[in-house]
DNA sequence: GATGAATGAGCTTTCATTCAT
DNA sequence: CATGAATGAAAGCTCATTCAT
């Protein structure tokens, strides 16, 4: 019962983090919602603190595992979709846990996970892509702070967005167009 | 002296809810920090929700009026300069304040502000502005709901790297830069 | 204003001590009711508990008045009959400051006014009328204290059920029944 | 051990109770009269509210069980002086569980726990003794209320009398007086 | 007299964590 | 492994009282 018990924690931590934010979500909540003794949280998480970073640990990993690398021998820009929908697709299949990442990136509590460790997650690959279409001149030369920065957002709003109306989301001419509005402002001109 | 107190409350509750998180400040480190004893704080403020409330509305209200309203009659690419350039000047010269406003915007606790009525509130005009642009064939024909989420979320994310970053926000390239990604991404092609 | 104010705050006060108990009203919550500031009542009443003790002692002497004495030339159940009624009468005009001697009488905090400081101020003359109905072989020969005890249980036990039952209270009869209980209960067999 | 601790929270609280009234005994005095740590007392009972119903609860039954009913065959007199006289046993007993039910009686703060409420308690089959005795013609024909209103309130004042006098509680022949004087006063004439 | 902002001790309640079973 | 009673520090909030104006 071990592992069950364990992964009833992290799924009803989960569900309660994300209703009512980490602190608000009192550990007696967690194990009554997992059906576990007070006690049993404790068994399995030394601390309140470990249970929300092995939660957040467990998600990164999922996440990484969703992300497939693209073709290196496709066009940059048929790369570049590939990724994006990689993550979208993703983030749009586990709106919880999507929600999690960023409410725990938006926490003053947990510094240590910033914006860009979710970004970096999400498209490791990035940052090289773009200096390749840099070079290429297919991409605007600024700097890849503001490029990177610009993606991370487009693609956390756009996943926010297709979760709060599923309908847009239903609908793939939309799904392209989040991505044409990234790639033709950063495009080079 | 009231008003005093009152006003030293609001500060050193900014000042640390924005270090620690809204939950994580206790009632009893606002009054300390702010000079005053314990109770005074409920003297002012019903609740500690209610200085939440109040500290939001009162930046709120300070957001708004720094926000002046483009000239009509310039063509629609200066007016919505106008905006973001306003926009992101105000966010940069009150970094502790644009940051409360992203916490509440992120705070499962406070559903009622959400993503959207921060952009509303700082670029009110930006919808009407939207839809001149796509009758005038300018903009491109996507949702609303689409393009208004790209500008919001390019103004949050432009300003926290700005933020982060300092170096960059003082080169007006990169000002220009962020806006001419956003603006030729929802330009009609 | 200061006469008025006062009784403002007396009034209100005994306004709410009957609804809530006289714990559970703050003092700032009297001072609202009576329409004055919070430090009004501190200027008219060294503390709350001199408050109470202001409103005990107006509503005593208040009802020390109403009860007229009878006329000693009478015979003895004539004069109790005038007692029973001015005090029954009393109670039930008075029925906010009756309650409130009751609420005292039974209050674990003011113990100085036990039940017997009532009866004896309702009923002062009743010891020596009691004395010589027994002298007389009117009344039973029973230790003082047990009938002192239930003329006082009766009174109030009487003015209670009729202020929450009023048709009762209209019947002449059962005003008289009531006595009679009591008459009947206490006289020699 | 939980039924201890959770037996001398009831035991302490009654105690204080009693002693300074409910809410003037604070939580943490109960759990230090009771010997365990503050938030103990709020691991057995939900609110300091709920600790008061339980101990109301608790002595209610305790009560009800003290009160074994007469012999159907008896005389009504003697049915009545059996209740009678178990009522009373109880209340001069358990001096303590009586104060508090007379506290709980008078406290505008728990009104649902009326007057009646404690001698329907007491003496629940009260009420058919009361209407068999009337079309007897053994008891005088007044008001049910009436009847069992003088009833109450000599109970509740004799206890009382003989919890403070105990030297009257001594001697039978006062303990008879005290229902006498009911009796006669009620009997029909 | 009258005001109401200010105080700080004290209240009820919450909660992460421990530990004997 | 699992339990849940027990803990006590700390939280948000109340309130009688003071005092400068």
């Amino acid at each position: 019962m071990s592992l069950t018990k364990k992964q009833q924690l992290l799924d009803a931590a989960l569900n309660l983090f994300i209703q009512q934010g980490i602190q608000a979500t009192a550990t007696a909540k967690i194990a009554k919602a997992a059906g576990v003794a007070n006690g049993t949280l404790f068994h399995h998480f030394a601390s309140k603190q470990a249970l929300v970073e092995a939660l957040h640990l467990n998600i990164k990993e999922e996440m990484a595992q969703a992300m497939t690398p693209p073709d290196p021998n496709l066009p940059l820009r048929e790369q570049m979709i590939h990724l994006w929908q990689a993550a979208i697709r993703w983030g749009l299949s586990h709106p919880q846990k999507f929600q999690f990442l960023r409410q725990l990136a938006n926490d003053p509590q947990y510094p240590l996970s910033q914006q860009h460790a979710m970004l970096s997650l999400a498209l490791p690959l990035l940052p090289q892509l773009i200096k390749q279409g840099q070079k290429a001149g297919i991409l605007a030369d600024w700097p890849q702070a503001l490029i990177l920065n610009t993606c991370h957002s487009q693609f956390l709003s756009t996943v926010s967005l297709f979760t709060e109306q599923p309908e847009l989301a239903k609908d793939p001419t939309y799904q392209q167009a989040a991505f044409d509005i990234l790639w033709y402002g950063m495009a080079h001109r």
